[in-house]
DNA sequence: CAAACGTGGGG
DNA sequence: TCCCCAAGTTT
């Protein structure tokens, strides 16, 4: 069998398994626009939708996304602009670039169509392991593990008692037991299955273990301390970083409230991409998705002082650099815009044609 | 490899 | 109000 830790699985087990989540998936499974429709470019685009945002805000953009860019290669053809545009509302845009980027690297090295093997997908713009095991598996069929983050929460808890070890197993190990477990023929299904359970049963906080079909065979089912979420990320191998999150909302809280003078009470600063993200959805309201460097800081801050102007250029150049905008000044192009000296009225920014 | 990357809903 | 979380990937 495997070799790390005890990610060994019996056929006996396995088979268990199948049956029981199969049934109930049968039973329980979501009906969802991209699944079953034996359309790759459906399933592509569902799955970079569904990178760290959830199916009910998918579902809304989804169906639009099909009716805006019905194939791979309407996709390829479009504007970066346009793809840009019919993104907005889904969060983190340089998917929307890499999406756009593999798109015409699909039509130019892959003559259109969407690779079925693994290697190749993996090797396209904004694919990464999951994303390439989810398009061969889901869109060709293929006889492949996903591990996503529900996978790997539902596995983990099958795994051993999580209320004596919070910690969620390695993501090398998830792997190994991803695939351990696949079915001979219902992959698919299991695939979908296991992801079903982990985003309405199995869940992050709250998990409805009385509600589960694996409650019988699941160290975890009911250990839960009640008010105590399950996972807390404490991390084995390659999980995810902390990650702020939200943010003080509208101007930073100012620095009070330090409680005997010793402690600085911590004030985070507005991350930059939530100013990226309200820049960008600016400009895709902007008429002709243009506005000069004033009007843009003023809109970000509430007052754009040196500090501001600053930020405002790192913020601008980060995103030049990510190819979201274009920045202009003497109707040139400003290459180096953290350098940029003039007044920011003369700068223009637009979104990338 | 840790940090960065959007946005909105729920507890 | 504030923090957690969501079908991850890139540098």
């Amino acid at each position: 069998m495997r070799v790390p830790g005890n990610t060994a699985v019996h056929d006996d087990r396995r088979r268990t398994l199948n049956r029981i989540l199969l049934r109930w998936y049968a039973r329980h499974g979501r009906s969802l626009p991209w699944r079953d429709v034996d359309n790759p470019y459906y399933v592509l685009i569902s799955e970079f939708m569904l990178q760290q945002t959830q199916v009910a805000r998918v579902m809304e953009h989804f169906p639009r996304w099909i009716a805006r860019f019905p194939t791979v290669a309407k996709l390829a053809n479009a504007r970066r602009r346009e793809v840009l545009l019919a993104w907005s509302g889904l969060g983190y845009n340089r998917r929307a670039m890499y999406l756009h980027a593999a798109a015409q690297e699909i039509m130019r090295r892959h003559g259109g169509r969407i690779p079925d093997d693994v290697e190749a997908l993996h090797a396209l713009p904004g694919f990464g392991r999951y994303t390439a095991h989810a398009v061969a598996c889901f869109g060709y069929y293929r006889r492949l593990p996903v591990v996503d983050v529900n996978v790997r929460r539902v596995l983990s808890r099958l795994a051993r008692n999580m209320k004596t070890d919070t910690n969620m197993l390695a993501e090398p190990d998830v792997w190994d037991i991803a695939s351990a477990l696949l079915p001979p023929l219902a992959h698919y299904n299991w695939n979908q299955a296991l992801m079903d359970l982990g985003a309405t049963v199995c869940t992050a906080r709250r998990p409805s273990c009385d509600m589960c079909p694996l409650r019988g065979r699941c160290p975890s089912a009911g250990r839960l301390a009640p008010g105590t979420p399950f996972g807390r990320h404490a991390a084995s191998h390659g999980t995810a970083a902390p990650d702020p999150g939200t943010v003080s909302s509208g101007t930073t809280a100012s620095m009070r409230g330090t409680d005997n003078a010793s402690t600085p009470a911590a004030v985070r600063e507005t991350p930059r991409r939530i100013h990226r993200g309200r820049l960008i959805e600016h400009l895709r309201r902007c008429s002709r998705h243009c506005d000069n460097g004033g009007r843009l800081c003023s809109m970000l801050f509430d007052r754009c002082g040196e500090d501001e102007r600053a930020r405002l250029l790192d913020i601008l150049a980060s995103l030049q650099r990510d190819g979201m905008i274009r920045a202009r000044a003497h109707q040139r192009v400003v290459q180096d815009i953290r350098a940029f000296a003039e007044p920011l009225d003369i700068l223009r920014i637009c979104l990338t044609d």
